[in-house]
DNA sequence: GTTTAATATTGACATATATCAACAATAAGT
DNA sequence: ACTTATTGTTGATATATGTCAATATTAAAC
């Protein structure tokens, strides 16, 4: 059966959650034989929100998007993950199911570790608590700061700051094609999928973003961080 | 100096925090030693966003306001506090700084505790750092429900919410007096003043809310609830 | 490859919400 | 009690943004 693993072992895992560096060689063992694996086609739904949460999920491969789920089919996209991340809703410790769904948006390749055992983890090995406690606090921070962008940031800024985003985390690159649609796009940014596109259109009519389609270009990024930043309500 | 004191010990403390059920004796005591107490009058800056944090905060008594200030002076409240709550912000464990700025809305009691000896307390300690986690993922939890009010609800829904919090969390009474002004009830529901005074004004006429400067009744809390929960984007 | 479905684009329009300016009411300082 | 500063209120107006409907384009299915 491990033969059939994507992944062999955490301990060789390229990918792994920094944390769990801060476990002992057993600990890790622990980990890894109660580890199992699933592989999703883009727009598979890998965690449903309101369901009962049974585990921490980690992806070995491919992107993800994490999104609340409204009446009337409106969702709202929290973030964009990659691996490397260990995802673990804040709904965990509160009441036990999921805040969020996480769906993929490319073939994805994931890990899920019960969590029963992270919090056993947890309460023997105070140092991965610490660790947990960090990534934790870095969620929130970035939490936080999206509260504020969403807030004050009127959509130039908040588009700006999504193509920035996918630039600069998401591809390395300053041409790159667009993972999400527009209306995606729009649910990420929090405005209407028309108005998504008519602000890229205002971009390239500015000569700061050229895009066609899934295809983006930044043709000015200082122009385009100076429309992220101060761009206010 | 002890008798100076206005909290006697952490021990007998019956705002206590918690999570401090999880310390050892010796443990507590610790932290009792290295607790440091101030006094604050209403609008006074308790922690200011971003200046480097050194302790963790706690209210014995009064009531507070977290919030974020942006530039042009435009202030956003993410959090109304009062005793029994730790005050830590995300920043702290990403670059030691705080994040948000908290003030005094009444006058204010506080118990400061190095974080140091917190961190300390943590990693030696797993039964603490995971009362640490549960702590920060409610907080976690109740941001990202904040996050989805301020995108889906429109302003009749926000400040329909503001004004349950009030009722419900703050005053356990269905008539109370407001302790902020109109300018923060609307830096708290991201609206400007004005729109505050209309809503409220809207509530009114409506029959749901009776207004008279900072006194509040809520006459049809039922209605109240399903203007907060249904009036959407 | 043709049909079908999904997504993107565009323009016209409706609505939510901010801004401005004037004034009223309250609270604070002397 | 009087003056001053702050906060609250109102109406008129501007702006940002969503909605709807029609069409174009692209992707998916057969």
């Amino acid at each position: 059966m491990d033969s059939e693993r994507l992944i062999k072992s955490c301990e060789t895992c390229t990918v792994a959650w920094k944390n769990f560096k801060n476990l002992s060689k057993s600990e890790l063992r622990l980990v890894n034989e109660n580890r199992y694996e699933a592989t999703f086609k883009p727009g598979e739904i890998i965690l449903k929100q309101g369901s009962p949460a049974s585990s921490a999920v980690f992806l070995s491969k491919g992107m993800a998007k994490i999104y609340i789920e409204g009446r009337d089919r409106k969702n709202f996209i929290l973030e964009i993950v990659m691996p490397s991340r260990m995802i673990v809703g804040p709904g965990v410790h509160v009441h036990a199911c999921n805040s969020y769904s996480l769906a993929a948006l490319t073939i994805v390749q994931t890990c899920f570790i019960s969590l029963e055992i992270f919090n056993q983890l947890m309460k023997q090995n105070a140092e991965f608590a610490f660790g947990m406690i960090e990534d934790l606090s870095v969620k929130s921070y970035a939490m936080q700061n999206k509260l504020v962008s969403l807030t004050r940031k009127k959509m130039p800024g908040r588009i700006a700051e999504a193509i920035l985003f996918f630039a600069d985390e998401v591809n390395q690159s300053d041409v790159f094609d667009m993972i999400l649609s527009r209306q995606e796009l729009g649910e990420m940014a929090n405005m209407a999928k028309e108005s998504v596109v008519r602000i890229l259109k205002e971009l390239e009519s500015s000569g700061v973003v050229k895009s066609d389609g899934s295809k983006i270009q930044i043709l000015d990024k200082e122009k385009l961080k100076m429309i992220s930043e101060f761009i206010l309500h």
